[in-house]
RNA sequence: UGGGGUAUGGUGUAACUGGCAACACGUCGGAUUCUGGUUCCGAAGAGUCUAGGUUCGAGCCCUAGUACCCCAGCCA
């Protein structure tokens, strides 16, 4: 059966379109894109779109892509965000074989071309402090000041880069700045600084050295090194192309390497930005990196959202310059087309309403024959026990049903999906009134869920045998953010955390075959959702994410009542 | 008179080189269904930021506006 992304017409965007231009005029042999990310952070949706799209057109084009880190700022970066960015692009379902580096292998070179670009004048050697040369650099409608230090001889810039290497100064006590300038209307073109002293340990180069190029000194010179053909960034990165192509023109680099810029995606009630993921998790607003409701790659796993889901998603919404934010109706949509086609479906119930048999005899069990998957007829059957002793969903009862609930109810006969058809005869309640049991009777004739005399019942229960059922810990997930837009109208984002983003159901059931689902499968409880193996699940405390729920079109009924009758 | 971008249904995209504004999500109906899921059928919803202009014909070309986004890190 073809994804949907393998049946879908071929995908057309303007990064696309050079793409194809480039190749079919001859500009370039093989296209050659990057996905560049800087280890100090989790990937999130956002990077899917920039992986998707990098690797995407590689693929299609029968060229390569790079995984490149761009650590070029030793301060914010770690050995782990490393490891988990990595994890996370395999996860995606990308290779980028050997072609792994990283823009500290060419820290050696890039600090020649500097040098190189020292001897030609066009580099020097900065004496101010940071907050001088933020003055110096003037205002976006005022033009800058040169340095003091500008007209310095190449011989001492020379000498001073060199000793700047050999960590003779102090952090920022120089700084090697390109001599571009001071009065361009682009505040990238004034003397933008290319070099820093950092006295900081790199993950890895170590203490090899102290001084490090900027993301403008490395990126395009990076590119070069490794032939990137087409290197695609977003938006804010526009006004640094003329910074790239005047680093790429003033080099001795040995390819010419082309920016391109898309827009970023903004997803409804979702925040994807670095630093808000950040304090989210340093401010214990979530259970850490890889919590259910965050938006990073490690989280939509342990949710149990599949890559293609994610990778259809990316295909779905497209690639343009124009600013946007994607429902995340989309994104859900995506994965629940995976997951509808792949899930295994299984039984639990959640909020249990205990039903007795009465005409079933006791003791007895039968094991009830059930459909896997019935989109994939390959995925089998299994037993599920029956017994005359059940739970079923509280919400599938209702002692007072409104003319739209067609579930259980008193003197009303539904089916238990793949067993029998059960009537409700009587309703046992405690001495506060709340129901505790339902007392009903089975038709023997209706094994296996048919009705051999073609009677029809408006409802399935999905149900479990009491007596087999295994406890486990639910968890359900809900929008992280209430709001659509976090943060909209210089709100505080906090504000708009949802505070039901996360409800912990303890005294649920699932069947017995769930007892050792497998961490990270996701399957589809019927009825209810899909839901996965938390990885903190073992055998004796069964617990499960929720990835989403079903399309609900009686819950939609309810709210609608909800607003029908004040 | 800083610089750089972007405007197409509620949302995201498409419309080859000027030729009936299309697809998807969502919404609303209906059919099917041993999941109120899936599937199927149907509908509503934009006349393309505004105002002029060119043209037989403009989302696309021209002119003038408007709105929104990005940039003043020794972050990326």
């Amino acid at each position: 059966m073809p994804s949907p992304s393998e049946r879908a017409p071929e995908r057309t965007d303007f990064i696309r379109d050079i793409v194809a231009a480039d190749l079919r005029e001859g500009r370039i042999d093989t296209v050659v894109t990057r996905f560049p990310p800087e280890p100090n952070g989790y990937l999130h949706i956002g990077h899917a779109k920039s992986i998707c799209l990098n690797f995407g057109i590689a693929s299609e084009f029968g060229g390569r892509c790079h995984l490149r880190f761009d650590d070029t700022n030793p301060i914010k970066e770690e050995q782990e965000y490393i490891d988990a960015i990595e994890a996370d692009v395999r996860w995606l379902g990308f290779d980028w074989g050997e072609h792994l580096y990283f823009a500290s292998d060419y820290f050696e070179q890039l600090y020649e071309w500097a040098l190189d670009l020292i001897r030609a004048g066009k580099a020097f050697v900065d004496d101010l402090s940071a907050d001088e040369i933020r003055e110096y650099r003037g205002t976006l409608t005022e033009p800058g000041r040169e340095s003091p230090s500008r007209d310095r001889s190449i011989e001492e810039n020379l000498d001073l880069f060199e000793r700047m290497r050999a960590g003779e100064f102090p952090n920022g006590a120089h700084v090697l700045r390109a001599k571009i300038d001071m009065a361009s209307g682009n505040i990238n073109m004034r003397d933008p600084v290319l070099y820093r002293i950092v006295h900081a340990a790199h993950p890895r180069t170590g203490d090899e050295w102290c001084i490090y190029p900027t993301y403008d000194f490395a990126h395009g010179q990076s590119d070069a090194i490794e032939s990137i053909t087409h290197s695609l960034c977003t938006l804010e990165f526009q006004d640094h192309r003329p910074l790239y192509d005047w680093l790429i023109e003033n080099l001795p680099v040995p390819s010419r390497p082309r920016q391109y810029e898309f827009a970023r995606l903004n997803l409804t009630h979702t925040v994807l930005s670095k630093r808000i993921l950040l304090r989210l998790v340093a401010e214990g607003h979530v259970r850490g990196w890889d919590d259910p409701r965050m938006p990073t790659l490690s989280g939509i796993r342990r949710r149990g959202f599949p890559a293609e889901g994610m990778r259809d998603f990316a295909n779905m919404i497209g690639v343009a310059r124009a600013d946007s934010v994607v429902e995340v109706e989309m994104l859900e949509h995506a994965v629940r087309d995976v997951l509808n086609r792949q899930a295994l479906r299984r039984f639990a119930v959640l909020d249990p309403l205990k039903v007795v048999i009465e005409n079933y005899p006791e003791g007895q069990v039968e094991q009830m024959e059930v459909v896997n998957n019935p989109e994939d007829e390959s995925a089998g059957t299994r037993a599920v026990p029956f017994s005359r002793e059940l739970w079923i969903e509280r919400d599938d009862f209702m002692e007072d049903p409104p003319k739209k609930f067609f579930r259980l109810a008193p003197g009303r006969e539904v089916r238990l999906r793949s067993a029998y058809f059960v009537t409700c005869n009587e309703v046992v309640k405690d001495a506060d009134g709340s129901i505790v049991e339902l007392r009903c009777t089975y038709d023997p004739e209706t094994r296996g869920g048919a009705s051999p005399d073609g009677r029809r019942v408006k409802a399935t229960l999905h149900w479990l045998s009491a007596a087999h059922a295994v406890p486990a810990e639910v968890r359900l997930y809900g929008h992280l953010f209430s709001s659509p837009c976090p943060g909209a109208n210089a709100r505080d984002i906090f504000e708009d955390l949802n505070p039901d983003s996360e409800t912990v159901l303890s005294g649920c059931f699932a069947e017995p075959s769930l007892a050792d689902a497998p961490i990270g499968e996701t399957v589809q409880f019927e009825r209810l959702g899909y839901f996965c193996a938390d990885p903190g699940s073992t055998p004796g405390k069964l617990v499960f994410n929720r990835t989403l729920t079903l399309k609900d079109t009686w819950a939609k009924l309810q709210a609608q009542g909800r607003h029908d009758t004040p």
